[in-house]
Parts: structure tokens; sequence; C-alpha cells
RNA sequence: UGGGGUGUCGCCAAGUGGUAAGGCAGCGGAUUUUGGUUCCGCCAUUCAAAGGUUCGAAUCCUUUCACCCCAGCCA
């Protein structure tokens, strides 16, 4: 670990810090990440996640707990319990054994409650849901009291045991905190602590048929856990006062709440409903699909863990509503494959092309470098031979300015292998080229000569004869617009879905060393992108590789530039 | 028009009274057996706006404006 790698500050850190100075937790710095289990994580949460195990990593002696908030019932599944721990896990960080979940502590919920009944700040309401919502008052009007607030501790006492042990129906009766119905702050006007639920608990079972509320839940979790910062979003910002209250009326270990801005991308949708509509009703291919935002589709499209904690790192922590450019993911993606892809050879849409002079079923076995940006991954042999194909893309019958690629009568390079002249071009009735013919320098050999010749151009191959087949996916954006959410009167945000999201290439001839490809390992097909097996739809026999994402491409952008002009 | 927040380059984001870091994007140029990578240069006289305090203000004060969040028995 160098120093070059010290991650910048940020307010939360400096935080932590002066409650270091003044021994606010006795030098203990304890986070957590608290998912509610009813959804997979995403790249926004992965923000979260870095942020608290990062803070942990970083402290002599931080922890931080993986605590599920699961106190409903009707939405949670371990399903999703299951998907976020391997998300996590994935990301590289460790929770050792403090896995925890809010349904462990039910019971020490209830006794706090009782605790609160019995010195007269909670008591139990018959009110309705809509009595109740009447009773709230506006943001410009204060609340009423309930007319069951001053009922006796007694009565409260036993009624909400009587709720406990299903006396009552959903709905018919709540546990509330006695704050103040005239409090500005809505989330003070007396709030539900407590309601009836009947409803199985994915791991209490039929247990408990009252569940408590997030806000009554959430600081006893933190306090039980003995966490000192409790890390979470803005929107909760107003609910701090409450989180306090309940600790404070408590009387118990009060850790403090702090909120950042959560991360929002562009061309990219992240809440939980959008993303549940898009799988639903297959827009997308699951919640893996690779266009999705999702830890679960980011990895199956060959995104690295590593990749993604660099872009939490860089993109900062503050309370400052954002959405961050999604060339900066792609950035930080880019950086850490080129690192570590092995290159290889592919050729998406085939053109074939005879070098004429090469002699007939002669095959050489060329030495090829797997990744100029790290020796140590070695070298590997390529054959070559007289029949060839090559991209369609890289010939030009009338070659434009700055064209560097093949064209007639032009010289070009083979990637490790040899210069290559085209002499002909050989059409069908219908005026396509279907191949080329061409000749080779054979002092050229590894793709370079002595008479020190400028070839600008350097083109990908592969044999006729030994590559194989592969299908090969192309993404792009899965939203056409910056902001998908931005829509016409009356329409839905999935107007705005590319149709060209998702393009799938069924004629790619691959080089054949990639027939053992490996599911954990991110290639580079030479000038096309970063691709991986796509671990979903690959077999042995019919490889589908999903395109991570494209390099760079000056070229493309230089023709776009003169189009426009 | 209640309360809580936020406003620094196209997008993030440092900065905490001493004269605007960095990254991404963009634009030039060099190197290159990937039009990739790498490298080098350019890219905020100005910090939402207007006043004020000060030798000195993005930082302090005043006023104004814009945007976000809150009226679930969701989290």
């Amino acid at each position: 670990m160098s120093d070059e790698t010290v991650k910048p500050g940020n307010f939360i850190r400096d935080i932590i810090n002066t409650d270091n100075q003044t021994s606010k937790y006795d030098q203990r710095v304890h986070t957590r990440f608290p998912p509610e289990p009813n959804g997979y994580l995403h790249i926004g949460h992965a923000k979260s996640i870095c942020l608290n195990f990062g803070i942990a990593e970083d402290y002599p002696g931080g922890k931080c707990n993986l605590r599920f908030d699961d106190t409903n019932p009707t939405k949670e599944e371990d399903e999703y319990v299951n998907s976020i721990i391997e998300d996590v896990r994935w990301l590289g960080f460790d929770w050792a054994d403090r896995l925890f979940f809010a349904s462990d502590y039910f019971e020490k919920m209830y006794d706090y409650a009782v605790q609160l009944i019995q010195i007269g700040k909670a008591y139990v309401d018959d009110l309705t849901a809509d009595e109740i919502r009447e009773h709230r008052g506006t943001l410009t009007k204060p609340g009423q009291d309930s007319p069951w607030r001053n009922r006796s501790i007694e009565e409260s006492l036993s009624l909400f045991e009587a709720m406990k042990n299903g006396k009552f129906e959903n709905g018919q009766k709540v546990l509330r905190a006695k704050i103040d119905m005239k409090s500005p702050n809505l989330n003070m006007r007396d709030p539900v602590m407590y309601r009836i639920l009947h409803a199985a608990h994915h791991r209490t079972g039929d247990k408990w048929c009252i569940y408590p509320m997030y806000d009554w839940a959430h600081g006893l979790e933190d306090s039980i856990e003995g966490i000192t910062h409790s890390i979470c979003t803005l929107e909760f910002e107003d609910h701090r006062p409450l989180y306090d209250w309940f600790l404070d009326a408590l009387g118990t270990y009060h850790p403090r709440q702090i909120e950042f801005a959560r991360l929002n991308l562009n061309y990219t949708v992240m809440s939980k409903r959008k993303l549940l509509k898009l799988v639903k009703e297959n827009f997308v291919d699951g919640w893996d699909d690779p266009r999705l935002p999702t830890l679960s589709g980011m990895r199956r499209r060959g995104y690295t863990p590593q990749a993604i904690r660099e872009f939490a790192d860089i993109i900062g922590v503050s309370k400052s509503n954002s959405t961050v450019d999604i060339s900066l993911l792609e950035h930080c993606l880019r950086d850490n494959l080129n690192k570590n892809a092995r290159r290889v050879m592919a050729v998406l849409e085939p053109l074939k092309i005879t070098i004429t002079n090469y002699p007939e079923k002669h095959i050489e076995w060329l030495e090829a470098e797997n990744n100029p940006e790290d020796a140590a991954a070695g070298t590997r042999k390529i054959p070559f031979s007289r029949e060839l194909y090559i991209e369609q893309e890289d010939f030009k019958e009338e070659s434009p300015a700055k064209w560097f690629r093949l064209a007639p009568g032009k010289e070009v390079r083979l990637k490790h292998a040899y210069y290559i002249t085209c002499t002909d071009v050989v059409k069908d009735a219908s005026g396509k080229i279907i191949e080329l013919k061409c000749t080779y320098d054979p002092h050229s050999k590894g793709g370079w000569t002595e008479d020190g010749r400028k070839v600008k151009g350097t083109l990908h191959w592969v044999t006729v004869e030994h590559s194989i087949p592969a299908e090969v996916r192309m993404y792009d954006h899965l939203f056409m617009t910056a902001d998908p959410e931005a829509v016409p009167e009356g329409q839905d945000f999935t107007v705005n879905l590319n149709p060209k999201s998702l393009e799938i290439v069924t004629t790619c001839r691959i080089e054949p060393g990639l027939a053992q490809a490996s599911a954990t390992e991110r290639y580079q097909f030479l000038r096309k992108g970063y691709f991986c097996l796509d671990p979903k739809h690959s077999r042995p026999g019919h490889l589908v590789f999903n395109q991570t994402t494209g390099l760079k491409d000056s070229w493309a952008k230089l023709e776009n530039k003169s189009q426009s002009i």
C-alpha cells in the first residue's frame, strides 16, 4: 500500500476525526451498511458500501457491520438477502462475524417500547390510518392531538401487549411516540412506532404480528450494535431529530447520524421502483441484465470490483444533490481493464482476405504479447495462414482523408504478423465486396521491417481455418436521454429507453485460444473494446461475449466531426 | 406561503479570512506494432445574485434568488 493511494478527505471523515480528537466515542469508529432486503443492490448502494466499509478500513480498529433492516415482512425476501450478501462480498468487503438483522432485536425493541410507554412518552392509538393522516395537519397547518393521546399508561401498556399477542386486526391500533403534534417537522408529530401486520417474516416467521417502524427501529439497531457514526442519505435529515429524541428518551447509547447525497448517474435510472418495472415488464433480461446499474448486472457486464471502488473514491462525498456523468464510471472501468485485461483478437464482422503470394496450406505460429501494459502477462502463439478475416469496417474502397486502414493499393500492418497490400477487390453480382486479394511482404514478419518504412495502420485479424465462431453482445446506454425521468406530460420514463441498447452480433470469429475462455477473465478484443463471457448465455460450443465497454475511438470522433460540418 | 438542506468550470469536487486543488469531459500536440495506453499543453480574474465588514472575502454579516427533501401504519 503506497502512500499515494491515500483517499481524499470528506466532511464525514472530518466529523469522525473531530470526534476522535475529543474522544467522543473512545477513538472507536464503527459504521454499518443497513440495506432493506427488498431489492437488488445498485451502483448507488455501492457508493454507500464503499463509504461505510472504506471508513472502517481506514481507521485503526475500525469496523463496519452488514445489517439487514428487515422490519417490513410484506416486502422482504431471502432472495434479496442472498444477493446483497453476494454483492457486498464481490465488492471485496468483509464484515467478519458481524452479519446482523434488525429482526434479531425485535424482543429488545419491544422492551424498549414498553419503557417508553412507562415513562409516558408513547401511547396506543385507536385512530385509523386515515384519521391519523387527518390529525397530522399539513406542511403549513399544525396537527391535532389524537383523542387517545392521554389515555393512561396502564391502558396503553395492556393494549400494547394485546397488540403483540395478536388480539387485533391489521390497522386497528398503533403505538405512537408522544412528541408534539404542532411541530413544524412532520416527523415529530407523534410518529408511529409499531403497526400491526399479520404477515410471515422471512426470518421470524409468525412469531410477531407487530413490527417496528424505521424511525423507531433504526436508532435502536445502531445503539445496540455500538455504532459510532450512522451514515445515511439526505432524505433522512428531517428524521435526525427523531433519531435523537428516541435515544435521548431512552437514555441509551447514542450514535451520531450523518447524512450525505445519494449517487445519481445520467443515462440510467436508480430507483428501486423503476428498476423493478424494467425487470418485471421484461424491458431487460432480469435483475442482472448487463445494461442495468445493478451490481449483479454490472458484474455480468464485466465490471470489476476495483473499477467500482475507484469510482466511489473519485466521486467524493458531499451534501449537494448531483448527477455524475456516466463517462467518469466508464473511465474508471477502462483504467482498470487496460492494466489487467488480456489482449486477444476477434473479428466481429468478417471480410475475407487472401494473401495471394503466401503458400497454400502453410501455417505459421506467431508470437503475440498478451498485455503491453503488463510484461508478466507473457505471450502466446497465434496461427497465420493464406486466408484470413479482417474487420469489414477496416477496408474502404474510397479512402477518406486521414484514413490509414486498408484501401486498394494501400499497405497496412496485421498485428503481430506481416505488412499486407491490397491488390484486388472481389465483388458479388450485387456489387457487394466479398473478398480482398492482398500480397504480403515476407520481410515484415512480426509486423516490422528493417528499412524503417512507415506503416501507420494496424489491423486485427484471425485465420479462416483456425478461428472459431462466437456471439457478441454490444451494449449502449439503456436510455437515450441523459435524464430518463424527464418525460413529456402523461408519459412514462420507458419512452426514453434506447432501442439500440443491445445489439447481438452473431458473425464474430475469434482466435482459437478463446475456446478455453475463462468465465472470470476479462479480455480486450484488440481495437474493439473489453469483453467477458456472458455467464448466463454462454455455453461450450456456443460462446457468448458481453462487451463491457468500448475503447476510446478517436477515429470515430474525427469521422463524426467531419460529418457534422 | 411551515420545517430541513444545497448552491465553486459542461459533470463531480477540494477549499474553513491571505489572493480558486484534482478528476472526468472537451480542445491542441508528441510517442505508439491497438486511431488504445502513455506524455505534454490549454480549459473559473472568479465561487447563485446584490450589498456590507476587512489591508485582504468562495470563506464573516445582511438581503434576495434557484433547486432538492418532508404530510406511508415504506425504508
